[in-house]
RNA sequence: GGCGCCAUGGUCAAGUGGUUAAGACUCCGCCCUUUCAAGGCGGCAACACGGGUUCGAGUCCCGUUGGCGCUACCA
């Protein structure tokens, strides 16, 4: 079903101001009208709404292209790729605002208000100390050509003011939320255009999303009680009503609700951490949104095919580091290992552990690492921590590891697995697994009390892969070595991060 | 203050008048196991409150409370 059956292809939009990095909650609903219009073969159009210049920067549009692409999300139509109904920033769009605004006028749906911002300021003043609501008097509205001249030649500039009709009850039928009443009553007469020509914001939208011919506006809660007053726009200027549906903000950190600031809220903040894109797909869907069944690791194909807005929950919801974690695993697990360390690389790489343009035997001892930790990490970066033993010459101990290696007769029993190692005819992961069990044979020893002392002084840690892989990885020399510091009673070096394990 | 939206465990959530109120994350325990994970099994934990409607209410209605939003010459 490629077009709506009354209005044709499905339209859908997200617009953006471009005042900081994007927050998680607007990629939450940009995601949801991607899928919305990928699934009906409609248009995601990509729209910023600039008019706020001191805070607009092209900078942010770029991080909005990025997260998006980052995520696989494409779209049809934005400043940055032209498209039918353009310009696609609200400053370039100026004249387009004019000339709305005039047809307003014209058909008497909205008149030119001269008060002034002082002249303002102290009624809603006076309504404050005397305790009641404030609305604009309208005092404007229904000005002679002959008062509107005096204004004039006084030097006043006037403001564009929607006229609300009275005693009216908008109806919206919310498609995520079902049907809203809202009393034109509780709304006063805005002001749409300022005296410098520039568009308020709710004025803009409808001009915009009119004559983009936007076919469905999903948008945040927050815009529930703006929806009322477009619907009046819309109605005056005899155009087509939009459908609508209010998705639940979706809530990051602790109470913190729109810190567009660095953290919690931005995007990039988990992508730098080692989130796959995926995952973070996987996890936003699962956002006000489930798939019917108890699935919870969904590619993004599958929650393209079987995406609904109508099993879309109203309510906000909060972000979880922990579950995203969780879904990270996954599909870090599901990842074709060559792949997975395709991704990896960037991050030991940054940690120093890995040259810039490693050769094929560095290249080999990846692929090898990052397999054997597949199964641990949850992050990219988690890499590094979890492998750095593997890539360097030194060291560190945790005082765990210390604490074991300093137990009774552990120094004696690594003595005698350095000299067996050494005298190892083959080092291979087979060769040692063999070792390892004459150890425990000639010893009596269980294995946890033979193995643990050596997985301590190998890697500084009580907790690694599989022993005889980890020590295969590792090398010769190094584990030698190693066992070797150990053996000699000189203090060991302390591990740097206070790591647990 | 006025108006609007929302309300099931700590979190995400299933549930559309009749269920012992699913499932997942987190946490705890057990199994597996050379450690840590992964995996398997089990456990703790919820319908915000008060009235209705109904034979019967988490589900419908009203009110209260709480959270959020709008109430701008912000978006």
């Amino acid at each position: 079903m490629a077009d709506d059956p009354v209005r044709g292809t499905v339209r859908v939009r997200m617009a953006p101001s471009p005042t900081g990095p994007i927050h998680i909650g607007n990629v939450h609903t940009a995601m949801f009208n991607w899928l919305f219009a990928r699934q009906r073969g409609g248009v995601f159009i990509l729209r910023f709404e600039d008019t706020d210049r001191a805070r607009s920067e092209a900078r942010w549009e770029d991080v909005i292209y990025s997260e998006l692409q980052w995520l696989g999300m494409d779209w049809d139509e934005a400043p940055d790729r032209g498209g039918p109904h353009g310009p696609y920033r609200q400053t370039e769009r100026l004249d387009t605002y004019r000339q709305w605004a005039r047809r307003l006028l014209d058909v008497g749906a909205a008149y030119e208000c001269y008060c002034t911002v002082e002249e303002l300021e102290s009624e809603r003043q006076a309504a404050q100390q005397e305790g009641r609501a404030y609305q604009y008097t309208r005092k404007c509205r229904d000005l002679t050509p002959e008062q509107r001249e005096r204004r004039r030649a006084e030097g006043r500039v006037p403001a564009i003011r929607f006229a609300i009709p009275n005693d009216h009850v908008v109806i919206v039928d919310d498609m995520v939320r079902g049907r809203i009443e809202y009393p034109t009553s509780a709304i006063g007469d805005p002001i749409i255009v300022r005296p410098n020509g520039m568009p308020l914001y709710n004025f803009a939208v409808v001009v915009d999303d009119l004559t983009m011919h936007v076919t469905h506006v999903l948008r945040g809660e927050g815009h529930i009680s703006n929806t009322p007053l477009q619907v009046l726009i819309y109605e005056a200027l005899g155009e087509p009503t939009p459908s609508f549906g209010h998705f639940g903000h979706v809530t990051c950190g602790s109470g913190a609700k729109f810190s567009k600031r660095h953290g919690e809220g931005y995007i990039g903040f988990y992508r730098e951490m080692g989130i796959l894109p995926e995952a973070m797909f996987n996890y936003l869907a699962l956002l006000a949104w489930t798939p019917g069944d108890d699935r919870e690791i969904l590619t993004r194909e599958e929650i393209l095919a079987e995406f609904d807005i109508n099993r879309v929950t109203a309510a906000p919801s909060q972000f979880d580091l922990q579950k995203l974690l969780w879904i990270n695993g996954h599909h870090i697990r599901r990842l074709p290992h060559a792949e997975l360390v395709t991704r990896c690389l960037p991050y030991l790489q940054k940690a120093g552990l890995v040259a810039a343009d490693p050769d094929e035997a560095a290249m080999g001892l990846v692929k090898g690492v990052v397999a054997l930790e597949r199964p641990r990490i949850e992050t990219l970066e988690q890499i590094t921590g979890a492998t750095e033993y593997f890539f360097r010459d030194e060291i560190g101990y945790t005082p765990k590891a210390e604490k074991l290696l300093f137990g009774p007769g552990v120094i004696d029993g690594l003595r005698e697995v350095r000299r067996r190692l050494a005298a190892l005819p083959e080092w291979s992961i087979v060769a040692l697994e063999r070792a390892g069990q004459q150890l425990l044979d000639d010893t009596g020893l269980q294995a946890k009390a033979a193995y643990q002392p050596i997985r301590a002084a190998v890697t500084g840690r009580v907790a690694s892969p599989p022993l005889f892989d980890t020590l295969f990885w590792i090398g010769r020399d190094r584990a030698i070595s190693r066992l070797d510091l150990v053996v000699s009673g000189r203090e060991l070096p302390k591990a740097a991060g206070a790591g647990p394990r």
